[in-house]
DNA sequence: AGGCGCTTGTGAACACCGGCACAAAGTCGC
DNA sequence: GCGACTTTGTGCCGGTGTTCACAAGCGCCT
């Protein structure tokens, strides 16, 4: 049999997408000049159970001292490896309209570690102006670039979403994340994550109406 | 004293998620003219499983005829009363920046339901002015509102996050959606939903870092 | 040095969820 | 009217995720 060498931490999805909480409230601590912290305070500060945040963070090594808690520049730093930070990640928008253009002015990128490289627009109108600062290109453009370590933002009309997804995904890329209400097809080995604001709302609007179905259950 | 801690849950929540997905494509197909669907047919439209989605639907009842499928408009309105639309829904967008431009010029509110009633910014230069046809006013305006059935927004700065989310759960509303990348904390009864863009990105990088792991791993 | 108090890391139990496979139940053709 | 065909609704199971509870480990104080 072959020697399991390489214990490979296989870190659930759930965790995963916690990752970039604790990620965030540590980068505060830090700032603020806190250098170790128990799982109890992180846990409060990222709005999750204590216990639920060791486990999430023992899938990553014991980096906490027990007795005492974590240092908060070495978790940090663990964590942003474990997410793929150390290398250098590049983020191309595509579509231009209201909300591309709210995303191309968010400074959120570049203090997350992204770099917004690419403008992208296929309205000859749009291609060629300048916004935030950055030239408007054409998808064409794009499709010529190196997609290692590329993330694709579509910000198109739903409509033009699968062909802006087919476009990027023939030229290599392999993450994707969608604002338009719609599903995306893509092949194996290419990961999509979307925003659906409607769907959002529609969840709130579900919980909402059973608040008040399960009040109207105790005072009718 | 305190029996069933635990509330009794119908739909269940990854369900809850799906819904919203299901809706908009029978409306779709409603807008096509199609009067039937098969779940085979409306899974793959939705990117789900066929078995996962009877499943699904079937907490909302049977309404589907075995041997045919599903009647696509009655469906939707079975699904549409289940996520509390049957109510209009109101909707304020508080922090008119760059994303609360966006927001407020965004068609896709109306068209699942959702009339944008109140635009919110606490700077004097805007107060006043006009955005998308729409007035904007004052937080202390908003709070006098009747919250039932509102549905708040929030995009306003991660710092100013918590002090709107206090001062619009103070005035009654219980669901909150959030795009400042920041914990909010709110009472029981309260259901906050977030939106962050940098955790969907270092989600997907991680993904990707992943998925080049693994290639090395045979290709070393 | 050694005990004591604090916090981590984790075993175990439990709840939840997704997929398979199939019986039940309906339609359609004749 | 009836059998063949189609599709739904669901029992079951394995995998995932969450929580409790506590032993193990570490530093501090005496
Ligand atoms: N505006 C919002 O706040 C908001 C919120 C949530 C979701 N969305 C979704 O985001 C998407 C964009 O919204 P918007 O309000 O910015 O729309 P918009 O119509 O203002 O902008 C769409 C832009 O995409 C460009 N485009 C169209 N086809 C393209 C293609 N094939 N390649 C490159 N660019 C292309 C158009 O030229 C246009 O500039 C929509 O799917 C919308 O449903 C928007
Ligand atoms: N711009 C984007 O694409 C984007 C994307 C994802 C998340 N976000 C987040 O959304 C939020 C808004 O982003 P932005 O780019 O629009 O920022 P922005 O600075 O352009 O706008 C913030 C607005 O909020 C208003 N505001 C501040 N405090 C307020 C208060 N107490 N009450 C009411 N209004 C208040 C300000 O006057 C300003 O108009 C930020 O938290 C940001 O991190 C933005």
């Amino acid at each position: 049999m072959s020697t399991a060498p390489a214990p490979r931490r296989e870190i659930p999805d759930a965790t995963v997408a916690r990752l970039p909480v604790y990620l965030r409230v540590l980068r505060t601590l830090l700032a603020d000049g806190v250098d170790v912290v128990s799982s109890e305070e992180l846990a409060e500060a990222a709005g999750v159970r204590s216990a639920g945040l060791r486990r999430d963070l023992s899938y990553l090594g014991s980096y906490g001292v027990r007795g005492v808690g974590y240092d908060v520049a070495r978790l940090a730093d663990e964590i942003a490896r474990e997410l793929g930070l150390t290398q250098d990640r590049f983020v191309a928008i595509v579509g231009m309209g209201n909300l591309g253009h709210a995303l191309a002015a968010y400074s959120g990128f570049a203090t997350r570690g992204f770099e917004v490289r690419w403008l992208v627009d296929n309205d000859p109108a749009i291609v060629g102006t300048q916004i935030a600062e950055r030239c408007v290109v054409a998808l064409e453009e794009l499709t010529r670039q190196d997609p290692d370590g590329l993330i694709v933002v579509i910000a198109t009309p739903p409509a033009q979403a699968q062909d802006v997804a087919d476009a990027v995904v023939a030229m290599g890329v392999r993450s994707i994340l969608n604002f338009a209400p719609c599903v995306l097809t893509v092949p194996d080995g290419v990961e999509v994550r979307k925003v659906d604001l409607a769907t959002e709302l529609q969840i709130l609007a579900f919980h909402e109406q059973r608040g008040r179905d399960d009040l109207r259950e105790v005072n009718p």
